[in-house]
DNA sequence: CACGTAGATGACGTTCACGTAATGCAAACG
DNA sequence: CGTTTGCATTACGTGAACGTCATCTACGTG
């Protein structure tokens, strides 16, 4: 069953990407595919490593950016000096993600109030024709 | 003061952009600064939807996909007809950026667990550290 | 009136994030 | 054993979102 390794083929089709991705992200050492000859195998790692970059891309982050991100999630492999900086940095990050989710709490807002609006006005004429007829 | 007008020097100062986004941003529709002469004049309504543009390429969305998300904020000027479908699509809409909150706010669970993890490791040496002393 | 300044208009260049062949190799199949 | 299947590499192509440069125009100022 799930032998923890996953071919491309089996990643593409879990995660809707294409072949050329994994290539691409592998390339810009966002994954590290093991190989099996010529074959890459994908790992756990890797898996939990894509769903981040897609996570990632989805809230308008560029793969350099995402790589970054990435090396905050696997802070066990870092030495004790590194290690406070690395800290450092997440906390700045969760600053900016939660700031991020404030505007788009007001974002939202904003939009229901539009819809508020416009249901207002279907209302209203709704009204209008009633009284026309 | 504010006399409702802003010249593109002001407006780029304002909103840390370049004139050339600017033009950019009005040859693909986003924005309809008026004339005066040759020169372009920002109105409240312009700077209001580039707000609203900054907003939406900081979460991930292109132009293309803004350019139709600002037609939602104007909803006053559609017809009857119209109207239902835009509600429509609006409510789509909110749903998205509802789903896309849910998922920052678990980024950010993600993260401060690391985060609280980091520290832990961080505490433990520090007392691996006393105890060699 | 010469001149600097602000803005306009092309038009070509650039970066990012892949898409799209063309070609090769190696195991699996009929 | 030839061929299809799956994956690999190399390399050129592409759309989005501007950057950059050259050239032009209009206006205020000394």
């Amino acid at each position: 069953m799930t032998e923890d390794l996953m071919t491309i083929r089996e990643m593409c089709e879990t995660y809707e990407v294409t072949p050329r991705t994994l290539r691409f992200y592998e390339a810009k050492e966002l994954l590290f595919p093991i190989r099996e000859g010529q074959k890459r195998l994908f790992t756990k790692r890797d898996r939990a490593r894509l769903k981040l970059i897609l996570r990632g891309k989805r809230f308008g982050f560029s793969l350099e950016e995402i790589r970054q991100l990435l090396d905050l999630y696997h802070v066990g492999d870092q030495q004790m000096t590194q290690m406070t900086r690395t800290i450092e940095i997440a906390r700045e990050r969760l600053g900016d993600m939660e700031a991020r989710r404030e505007e788009l709490t007001q974002a939202i807002d904003d939009l229901k109030e539009q819809l508020r609006w416009g249901e207002k006005v279907i209302a209203s004429m709704k009204n209008e024709k009633k009284a026309a007829e």
